[in-house]
DNA sequence: AGCACA
């Protein structure tokens, strides 16, 4: 099983994160996608050896994380799938609004495992001191002829199966709630269809999570993928 | 693979 046997906890933690994404701007585009399932408290990610690549966010409600845990386990992100499963303690933000943070046993702990890191160094450890800070991830194309019909994230959302007496302005109040919106694009000589830009692929993604199957009639739910561009 | 709170 994908969770392990943890039990559920309202933060979660996401590992198998793209690396070359910023600190920052991974903790915001982390707030937009996940703020869809609850109210989130903390974002936590850090870029040290032992930590890139993971995070933890923090959800008010168990339920939240919950439906976050299993509705968004490899979700394509930064080109990569998340993999997502329950916080294995309790965030610190939670223990201080519960009272039960305890500074003390905090550096207890911490030393503690400093202590058996020292105790497990029989290897030289040469830091290797390539740290990729470069520019936008250049996505390699993996060029799988034929492989898939999927289209990778993009900002560029293609809906289908729609009315066609679907107007602009009925789509622009569906996706301008989200943010990010840019516009929406419908092509006379094809109805049933649309575009819908985003600034960027993360806030299209939060889009389409939320209005995917939506049914502007009862007879035409809403189907959204990404656009080839 | 890797569970922290800079």
């Amino acid at each position: 099983m994908l969770t392990g046997d943890i039990p559920p906890n309202q933060t979660i933690y996401v590992k198998n994160l793209n690396e070359k994404v910023k600190k920052e701007e991974l903790k915001r585009s982390l707030y937009a996608l996940f703020s869809q399932y609850g109210r989130i408290l903390d974002v936590v990610a850090l870029k040290t050896s032992k930590l890139r690549g993971q995070a933890w966010v923090v959800f008010s409600e168990v339920t939240a994380a919950s439906n976050a845990v299993r509705q968004m386990q490899n979700f394509p992100f930064y080109d990569k799938p998340m993999r997502i499963q329950y916080a294995k303690t309790k965030s610190d933000c939670i223990a201080k609004a519960e009272g039960t943070y305890d500074k003390k046993k905090k550096q207890e702990e911490k030393a503690e495992k400093k202590r058996r890191v020292e105790e497990t160094q029989q290897t030289a450890t040469n830091g290797p001191r390539s740290d990729s800070n470069g520019g936008p991830a250049a996505s390699s194309r993996p060029g799988r002829p034929g492989a898939q019909e999927v289209t990778d994230p993009n900002n560029l959302l293609f809906i289908q199966n729609l009315p066609y007496e679907t107007q602009n302005m009925m789509l622009e109040v569906l996706f301008k709630q989200y943010p990010g919106f840019r516009e929406v694009r419908m092509i006379d000589a094809k109805p049933g269809i649309a575009f819908v830009e985003f600034e960027d692929d993360i806030q299209s993604s939060v889009a389409m999570q939320a209005l995917q199957g939506f049914k502007i009639t009862p007879e035409n739910p809403m189907s959204i993928t990404y656009a080839k561009k």
